[in-house]
DNA sequence: GCCAACGTTGGC
DNA sequence: GCCAACGTTGGC
């Protein structure tokens, strides 16, 4: 078994929030929809059991909210297939998908939101690829980060 | 392959 | 709403 591997993913609450999460089918949703290779990179790079802690972006305040898990490994996006979808992406084939999700599924409340600024000031968390990357949607996070993350949120 | 123009993300 | 950072596109 691979060892679990840690990362972030954000979304703007008023597209897509912790709470829609929670209120999906198996509390699972396919993150679907990435149109941007270094995220697409990271996806691919995602077994199954890893954790992904969930950030609100462009919300007030922004911060990671809550913990979810990875329960299936990177698939062929259907809406990069659909013309009809919004998120068509006529250069993705068929035979060679452009654009794999996988997908997550709540696991765990954070008591305490983690915000952007407390990102920033926790020892520990400064070199988040939060804090140093900005806008990557899907991201990296050590296994040190996490449990920093996950303690300060008495998850 | 270079690079300018343009588009998007996302913090503030 | 502004704008920095960065990705993508397309002319050459």
């Amino acid at each position: 078994m691979a060892t679990r591997q840690y990362w972030l993913v954000k979304s703007e609450p008023g597209t897509f929030s912790f709470d829609d999460l929670l209120a999906s089918p198996n509390k699972t949703t396919s993150w679907d929809g990435v149109r941007n290779y270094a995220a697409r990179n990271f996806m691919r790079e995602m077994n199954k059991g890893d954790r992904v802690l969930f950030y609100h972006s462009s919300a007030d305040p922004t911060a990671i909210v809550r913990i979810a898990e990875v329960v299936r490994e990177a698939y062929p996006d259907p809406t990069a297939l659909d013309p009809a979808h919004p998120h068509y992406d006529p250069k993705s084939k068929r035979e060679s998908p452009t654009w794999d999700p996988v997908d997550i599924r709540a696991v765990e409340k954070l008591a305490r939101r983690e915000t952007l600024a407390d990102v920033k000031r926790t020892k520990g968390l400064e070199k988040m690829a939060l804090v140093r990357l900005g806008r990557l949607s899907v991201q990296p996070v050590t296994a040190k980060e996490f449990e920093i993350v996950q303690r300060l949120g008495g998850g």
